[in-house]
RNA sequence: GCGCUUGUGGCUCAAUUGGAUAGAGCAUCAGACUUCGGAUCUGAGGGUUAGAGGUUCGAGUCCUCUCAGGCGUACCA
């Protein structure tokens, strides 16, 4: 349900019928609840444009505004507000057209379009640690949410597979003996210790991890052999973690850097037809309008460069992928790095003029004191040992409450647990900093993914209680029923929002406002309670019902699980 | 030095992109129930939106300066 759309619409036929000469029309929601449902903010503006007085706009407009469907009445406030009261029996019958509706209400856009989404891009030669999590269920849950709305989503998952650490890490695997199924790379942090101890100590190691790096380049086959059967294990951690995660990312979605390493000759190629380069100390470089300071694009000693690989990528998504919208979920502190790189794609013809090109910048992960998330030592959090480590707590803090078979209460856990670490990471307006904190992530209180699948576990038990077919319509019979049915409706416009400003947390802090307006309409309004009418009782199931659809999808779109029972 | 970015009650975060009296949750205090799972709900106190100017009907949001933090800045990714 397209609410703003809809009500955008009837404004501006309004306006028309008015001989009022506008531009789009904006729709904003209700500040506060005496306000109303909706507002539309636009005649002051007009007043400006048209030099007349906004109340006498606004009298004028008012009086050709459709009030015999969605909207229950207007009225005209302060300098020229317009404040839009929707109709009860409009909402009910919404509300109830999207009962058996498995997409609660959402739609399809209606021009889907190629989006290729960057996300995880997780480092070969080492675990991933927290620094990848963000990046990860961020970009997921973009891709996720897309992919819902129809838009054709292609995921890429850019992994560092190329440079020099690859020759000591496989020069190191060889002497080990090892091929990549071995225990020998279980810990790829300590392996790339042990490796680098060895490059360390002896020259000979040295001269031969720098052999194989040039081999590795020239396609020498047993060298490849060797990396491969190392990238293969470093890819299978990274799946352990995306399978926790509940991450859709699989091998078909994998672009590796070295997949463009073919094609980083034609990129200079280019970049010097254009005249976009020229060589700098030695270098080939970009210098862009006002820079003082180039994007070096090849090396003085011919090798090539981030910035190389990723024009490479940008051409290869605009060309080959024929994509419209390219989002790189990537740390906010690459800001200039991408604002760069997607300049010269445009100015080379790399990219088409008309193909969206957005750096989904993130904060950085803070502890309680501000500082970069690390271990007491100060080393790299391993995620996989932070996600066992959620489900842990998860489930001290459940263990407490009702008797679970074990088999329940590992499951709940694991749910409870990942989903916690999602939902926190998830709910924060993405570009700030974050700070991690487990008591706040785990708190029942407030808003973390605790309260709403636990709102969600107590709306199921209502609905087992219940016990019977729940049938007929959705009534509208207080204030409460009336802002609920009106925030279940606003799902469409909730995620579409989400998805053009790629805010996940819009659609947390929608659930959020769904489930706190549940738990007030239920104090307010019984339902299996004695004495109700059996069609506002079933009316009240349905609602109760639609609720939970719509928390459980909203959640599933962030990649979090619920369970009927906590 | 230059560039980017952030600054919102004690703490953690919002604010529909320039709209009305800046909203939530923790924490604090005060209430509600012989619990449709109280891990709930109702209410109160707590703000010069870092500071100073400016733009206009209207600024947390835009422009300038100052202060404080973070990040980037010629051959890593």
């Amino acid at each position: 349900m397209k609410i703003k759309s809809e009500l955008s619409n009837i404004i501006s036929d309004a306006l028309k019928s008015a001989n009022i000469e506008s531009d789009d029309v904006v729709i904003s929601d209700a500040t506060k609840p005496e306000f109303g449902d909706y507002q539309f903010n636009g005649v002051m503006k007009l007043a400006k444009i048209l030099k007349q007085n906004p109340r006498q706009i606004a009298t004028n407009l008012v009086e050709h505004i459709d009030t015999t469907g969605m909207i229950a009445k207007v009225e005209i406030a302060g300098p020229g507000f317009i404040n839009i009261w929707l109709n009860d029996e409009w909402l009910a019958k919404e509300a109830t057209a999207i009962l058996t509706d498995d997409r609660v209400g959402v739609g399809y856009v209606e021009n889907p379009k190629k989006v290729v989404v960057d996300y995880s891009g997780p480092n070969m030669a080492k675990q991933m640690h927290v620094g990848h999590l963000r990046s990860t269920i961020i970009g997921d849950t973009l891709a996720t949410l897309l992919e819902f709305l129809g838009e054709d989503v292609v995921r890429q998952n850019h992994i560092g597979d190329w440079g020099t650490q690859f020759g000591m890490l496989i020069a190191y695997l060889e002497e080990q003996g090892a091929d990549g199924a071995t225990t020998e790379l279980k810990d790829l942090e300590q392996f790339y210790k042990d490796a680098k101890v060895r490059f360390d100590e002896s020259p000979e190691f040295a001269d031969k991890a720098r052999e194989y790096v040039v081999k590795i380049q020239g396609g020498d086959k047993h060298c490849l052999t060797l990396w491969q059967s190392f990238i293969d294990a470093s890819l299978g951690h990274c799946e352990e973690v995306y399978d926790k995660l509940g991450v859709n990312l699989t091998r078909d979605d994998v672009r590796a850097e070295s997949f463009y390493n073919p094609k980083l000759a034609d990129v200079i190629k280019t970049l010097k037809e254009k005249k976009l380069s020229t060589v700098s100390d030695g270098a080939e470089c970009v210098f862009l309008d006002g820079s003082e300071v180039p994007v070096i694009v090849q090396k003085g000693d011919g090798g090539y460069l981030y910035a190389t690989t990723d024009l490479a990528a940008l051409e290869y998504r605009a060309k080959e992928l024929k994509a419209d919208r390219i989002c790189y979920v990537v740390d906010a502190r690459q800001g200039q790095h991408f604002k760069q790189v997607f300049t010269i794609a445009k100015q080379a013809e790399m990219v088409g003029e008309n193909v969206a090109l957005e750096h989904i910048g993130f904060g950085t992960m803070m502890d309680k004191g501000g500082k970069p998330f690390k271990t007491r030592d100060g080393g790299v959090i391993k995620l996989i040992d932070l996600l066992d480590e959620a489900v842990v707590k998860a489930k001290e803090s459940i263990k407490e409450r009702d008797a679970h078979t074990e088999d329940e209460l590992e499951n709940i856990a694991t749910v409870v647990g990942i989903g916690a670490v999602k939902y926190a990471d998830l709910s924060i307006s993405r570009e700030s900093n974050y700070i991690f904190s487990w008591d706040k992530m785990l708190s029942f209180e407030g808003n973390t993914s605790l309260y709403m699948q636990y709102a969600y576990a107590r709306i199921q038990s209502i609905l087992r209680k219940y016990d019977g077919e729940i049938k007929g319509n959705i009534i509208i019979g207080d204030e409460t029923e009336h802002r609920l049915a009106h925030l279940l409706l606003k799902f469409e416009d909730t995620l579409s929002k989400a998805a053009t400003d790629a805010t996940p947390h819009t659609i947390t802090s929608y659930l959020y406002d769904v489930v706190t307006q549940f738990m007030k309409f239920y104090e307010l309004n019984p339902i299996l309670k004695g004495g109700i009418d059996e069609e506002v009782k079933m009316s009240r199931l349905q609602l109760a019902k639609l609720t939970a659809s719509v928390i459980k999808k909203g959640l599933d779109i962030l990649g979090i699980e619920v369970v009927d029972k906590i």
